[in-house]
DNA sequence: GGCTTTGTAACTAGAATGGTTACAGATGGA
DNA sequence: TCCATCTGTAACCATTCTAGTTACAAAGCC
C-alpha cells in the first residue's frame, strides 16, 4: 500500500523539459512547479541523466534539458530508471522449506511477479512524453475557452 | 520501491487451504509455512473473510477454510481483497496551479495509473489458486525424481 | 466449565520516503 | 582572476509503513 512517487515526478519533470522547448531549466524552477524542495529534484534528475534522458550542466546558467527529443523518451524509460521496484514484493522471510507449498511458493510468484511487471512495461512503452504534453494540452485549451465565453 | 508482501503472502494461505482440501487450518499451521507470526496470519485472513474468500471459526476445532472452489478465486480477487495500492504513487504534495504542467499532470498522470493498473488487473484475473497449485506440483515430481535418481 | 482458536488493539523495531541544510566542485561572465 | 550561480551529494530529521510481538476478549467445541 505504499510506492513513491518519484515516477510521477519524473514525468512531471521531463514534461516541463519538453514544454520549454529546449530552454534548459534550473532545479529551482522545476521544484516550484512540482512544489518541492530543489534537492528532492536534482536527486530524480541524476537518475534520469544515469539513463541519458536528460543532460545537466553545472555552474552560473546552468540548467537540465532533454537528452532526446520528447517523442523519443517513452515513460517505460523512465520507469526503469528512477528504479520504483516491481508491482509488488515476494516474501521477506523465506517460507518453510519444509512445507511443499512453502518451498516453490517463492518460485511461482516469482513467474507471476515477472508477468505482471511485463503487462506494466507494455502500457508504458506505448506513452511517451510528447503524449504526455499532448494529453495535456486539451486541458489548457479548455480553461482558455472557458475565459472566452 | 517499497511495496507490501501482502499480497504474495495471502496468495501463499489460499493455495494452502487449496493444497489441504478443505480441512480447516488454524493461524498457527499457515504462520509456520509461511514463517511468520500467526498474528500476521489472522490480518490477512481478515482482509479475505471480507471479500468471502476465505471462512473462518473460532473456538476449538477451528481454523480456516477456502469460501469458493481454487478454481473460482483469481489471482485479482486476493490482489483487491489486501488492498496493496495502485503500482505507482502521484505527487505527495499538489503541484503549483500557477503552472500550465503542474495544474494538470496530476489528471494525466492519474489516467495513466489506471491503465497500468487495469493491465495489471487483467493478467491477475486469468491465474486462479487453482493454477498457482498446478504450477506448484511440477517442481515437487521434479524433487520426487531426484531422490529417486 | 474449561480448553482452544479467532479477532483485534496496542506497542515496537526497522526501513523507506521526502524534506532540509550544508558544502564541494564546475561553469560562465565581469 | 574573482565572483556569482548552479549541480551533485552527503548528512540528518520527521513521517509513514510494514510486520513482528504481546495481550486479551469473545466465540465455540467437548
Amino acid at each position: 500500500m505504499s510506492t513513491s512517487s518519484r515516477f510521477a515526478v519524473a514525468v512531471h519533470v521531463l514534461t516541463l523539459m519538453a514544454w520549454s522547448d529546449d530552454e534548459p531549466l534550473k532545479s529551482e524552477q522545476v521544484a516550484e512547479s512540482v512544489n518541492t524542495n530543489p534537492v528532492v529534484i536534482r536527486r530524480i534528475l541524476c537518475d534520469l541523466a544515469e539513463a541519458t534522458l536528460v543532460v545537466s550542466q553545472t555552474g552560473a546558467m546552468g540548467g537540465s534539458r532533454l537528452a532526446r527529443r520528447a517523442e523519443e523518451i517513452t515513460l517505460l524509460d523512465v520507469y526503469q530508471a528512477v528504479n520504483c521496484g516491481g508491482v509488488f514484493s515476494l516474501h521477506r522471510q523465506h517460507p518453510s522449506r519444509h512445507c511443499p507449498v512453502g518451498v516453490n511458493i517463492e518460485t511461482v510468484m516469482g513467474e507471476v511477479l515477472d508477468e505482471v511487471n511485463s503487462a506494466v512495461g507494455h502500457v508504458l512503452a506505448k506513452i511517451t512524453i510528447r503524449d504526455i504534453v499532448l494529453r495535456l494540452r486539451p486541458c489548457v485549451s479548455a480553461a482558455g475557452n472557458k475565459r472566452k465565453s
